[in-house]
DNA sequence: CCTACCGATCGGTAGG
DNA sequence: CCTACCGATCGGTAGG
């Protein structure tokens, strides 16, 4: 593949992957794609196979950045709780870095056929342990309260996830500041101390 | 309207709710929903207009019934925080209640048109509004610690609203359980006390 | 609630 | 990357 192609294939998956967050994968049309490009549907297949291919790097893009931005903490040898806040940080970036991304990641996998939704489901389902097995290394640390570790994993999730529904860029908060309220709110609480 | 009509408009509203909640909305046709009641395509259009309707009624009701959770309890006089642990309690009930009701209201309303999609989004936030009126008493009642009110807020929807990715009425908690837990760790939070 | 049908749009292809 | 087109499916309607 010439350098040329390489890089209005890029452009295709990025259009595909704003259409895709603001409408929805099935909403969005291949001539919709196109007419974003200039060019006409048919001529999309010069460089996919099929719509759903466009989904799938979509998504296995995002899921890449997700364990790029996760794993070197992981295997840090950091403390339970410095890696939580750490990985808090980095999944927070992935997010506000690509918030159409994000979109995507959380909202569109449900059309992919069967086979690769499995895929999806399976990788998501790591990382998902991943976070899981910080919690579980803070609760016996003792630095974490004594939790239900599987709840608190998905609260966790859940609070960083819900970011990209949002965060704009010119936004009031950088995604640091982000990073930091949130791990201050889910580490001590909402409570007023001592009361 | 009669009886036996008004009977059959409630089901197909939950079979539409059904499979707009397992599909989405775009990717489910009217087809589909008249294959699941055993009836042809054309004849839907006995009970409703457009297949819009079905969303906009799926979408209205959900929302009558997270109002009519929250409202005694806003319009209590009881202290911001035992507000706070009760709307959760109520939130959470009508999610557990109807999880593919909480997940059209949560991921299709972007499918309405304009006028329709204005109207919804003014409602979901001033629901936003009526959790975000009781964080600032706990806030200035000293109950709550000195947050940001917006962002409390956003993490309190946030962890409430992702419940209906993972709750199964067959699954180990009970929907009271699931308030307590989310009121406990969102209150005290993850942090060992103390630590 | 059904039969029979409408025009529009869908994802995708052949040949250039 | 375009022109020209394919069969399938879409939401919806008329008349019974």
């Amino acid at each position: 593949m010439t350098e040329v192609a390489a890089a209005r294939r890029d452009v295709l998956l990025a259009t595909a992957e704003q259409l895709f967050a603001a409408r929805g994968y099935q909403a969005t049309s291949v001539r919709d794609i196109a007419e974003a490009m200039d060019i006409k549907a048919g001529s999309l297949y010069a460089h996919i196979e099929t719509k759903e291919d466009l989904l799938w790097e979509i998504l296995t893009a995002a899921a890449d950045r997700f364990f790029a931005a996760a794993d070197p903490i992981v295997e840090s040898d950091l403390l339970p709780m410095e890696k939580l806040r750490q990985l808090i940080a980095a999944h927070v970036q992935v997010i506000t870095d690509g918030a159409s991304l994000a979109a995507v990641y959380m909202n569109e996998w449900r059309h992919l056929t069967d086979l690769r939704r499995t895929e999806f489901t399976a990788r998501r389902d790591a990382y998902e342990a991943l976070v899981r097995g910080i919690v579980r290394d803070g609760i016996r640390s003792g630095e974490l309260a004594d939790l239900d570790e599987k709840f608190a994993t998905l609260l966790i999730l859940s609070s960083m996830n819900w970011i990209y529904q949002w965060y704009r860029t010119d936004g009031p908060m950088t995604p640091d500041e982000i990073a930091r309220k949130l791990t201050e709110m889910l580490f001590k609480g909402l409570r007023r101390a001592g009361a």
